[in-house]
DNA sequence: GATGAATGAGAGTTCATTCAT
DNA sequence: GATGAATGAACTCTCATTCAT
């Protein structure tokens, strides 16, 4: 196959990606070393050039989607010129569609036997999206929109209900998914302390959008 | 040690006690059945009379943990004589004590490799904690105190919320978990579209209590 | 199920039965003690009362086998009135349809797993089946028709030509099994050095027949 | 031991011969992997490199026997300048040699335990050998020595008696081999459908040679 | 960098057998 | 006679890791 020489970062990847797949087809116990290097078609030895064990490929993962879930989140809430509401919600929208319109990345989740990567994905996710999410809503507290009294632990609560593995099967259908999205902007602006006028317009767009 | 004849369901649970005891300890992966029969002093082979795999005692666990937690919480959600909020806030407090109080169960959540037991419980306690939560939040429309459109969905972010497994190690200081207490009563009360005047004054029952 | 105090030959019988069941399902060694008492539907210890080892068993089994196999054998050696030629003709038939009439047997002897089971019963079969042909043949060289210099080893050519346990798959097909059995008695009547008048009148029997 | 790198063929062929050993020893069932492993003096995962499993490593013995105890046969069978009476006989000693000399394959099969071996290879022997019969068979047709009928029947039959597994014990004592393999002799050519001059001369050829 | 045969501890699981009730 | 929970040694097989080539 890819038995040639290559560069490290290129392999590492190519791992990284094998391991993926299997996880997301057999479960993490249930893929061997053996099978990533067989399905990147290198020698067993190779593997361990680019990781010190298999654990160190696992965190390899967890960090490779952590920072492919935050990515866009993070910078919606560094674009300069727009208001804490608007930008909530931009986050909300990207972080919805990078896990819906990604299926691998869901049935990589789905798959019973790695409920071990879910949870540390989650809390690696939910650990990066916080201080973002800190400052627009630090943001929103100073242009009076929002009234809440801890905007770090809002931030938490916020960070938590973005869960970005799908508690709910909430991306099975569409209809379901525009349901929730509705609901859950309504509870976070008002859990916030948005004002009912503001919590009803942007429930009508979200309404009017689907 | 207890090698004589026993009652089934006395020996099952002794079997699922000595296999949380060495979880919370070693983690799941690395207690092996001979592990768990050495503490409770039977042989190998009497393991596979009450489970038909390691894996089958896992269920068991997990179902054992969700259902010690969600049992107080649904009790006071029937509590006939009683509104809504008050309900709802006693359901926290039971939450958040049935975990807080339990220094095993933390252990057992905090070791690492007992990622894919966290995960599974918090999924299975969300799950059955939603029923209960709706019919509160139901009553609380009936109230006239929740302004909260979807009902169902609510339930599942409170319930996402109170994640029974700690989820920013507020536990670890009870200073923390004031401070978390507070914050989340006045998220999910103002997320319900209670009136300014009930949050407040909840806060403050909070605040005094501590 | 038949869990009652019962007639120990009885209980001996049902369980050599409900073994002779599952070695043709299951084979051998994937078959259970646990299996054997649970299909019978008596206890564990129960079947240590009948067999003293699952060893014990096994040999109960050959030796039903072999009996039910030679038993109608032997009764036409001994039969007073017959000619040898006949008698070996019907002892041909008699074996033949034993082992083809009783597709449970046939079964049992497939079973990929009852090898050893074919080997003991197949040794036993010929060895209890040398004796009567022995005297047969003995028979047929005072009537002057078959001409052999040695009745006991032409004993065991035939026994083991008529090897129980179905060599060639000759059942699966009547058309093979009559094309089998005339070249069967051709063969083994020569062997026995009869003159080609016998010969060809007993082909023409076979033939006919079918 | 042996432990240092080898050619696979080399290893596979170490692996199996020390089985052989074993199973000759102490029978299949009482030989586990290890024990195997243990004689070679490599580790316990080398097995698995070279065989998927237990039943495969007999699967290979099995063929690994029936090779050996065939290829002698098969050779003469196709030795071109030679009649077919000539040829029958030779693979009758031939046969008759491969087991009787190799004292070591005496033990295998004789071992209690092993009949499923006795069983597999005796069927894999009789199926590889019945086409080389059967070509030298047409041959005796042709030549007009053979008057049988159906030479793939005889072919069949023939294979059965040269059973390869000594199914009378014919090889305890010199003398009851040369008695088995007179009347063998006579009992086949005869069965064939020779004259009596050619059986004549055949059996006095044995009887001198002893 | 790459190979892949070799490692070996140890895992989960089975099952014939026993014996107190 | 019958029970069935308990036994426990022994099994096959796995797989992350190493290292001489």
């Amino acid at each position: 196959m890819s038995s040639a020489r290559k560069a490290p970062a290129a392999r590492r990847a190519e791992l990284i990606e094998a391991a993926m797949r299997l996880f997301a087809e057999k479960g993490l116990d249930e893929t061997a070393v053996s099978d990533i290097v067989y399905e990147v078609g290198v020698a067993q030895g190779t593997f361990y050039l680019y990781f010190e064990s298999k654990a160190d490929l696992v965190n390899a993962v967890v960090v490779h989607i952590s920072e492919r879930i935050v990515e866009g989140v993070e910078r919606i809430a560094d674009q300069t010129p727009m208001c804490a509401v608007e930008k909530l919600l931009r986050m909300r929208d990207e972080l919805l569609s990078v896990v819906s319109e990604d299926s691998a990345l869901l049935a990589f989740f789905h798959r019973p036997g790695n409920e071990a990567f879910h949870d540390r994905v989650s809390r690696d996710a939910v650990r990066l999206l916080v201080p973002s999410l800190e400052r627009v809503i630090e943001q929103g507290r100073t242009e009076g929109v929002f009234k809440i009294s801890h905007p770090d632990d809002a931030a938490r609560f916020i960070a938590a209900l973005q869960d970005v593995t799908d508690p709910f099967d909430v991306f099975a259908e569409p209809e379901r998914l525009g349901h929730h999205t509705e609901a859950l902007t309504e509870f976070v602006l008002r859990g916030l302390g948005c004002d009912e006028a503001t919590v009803a317009r942007e429930i009508e767009r979200v309404r009017t959008r689907a």
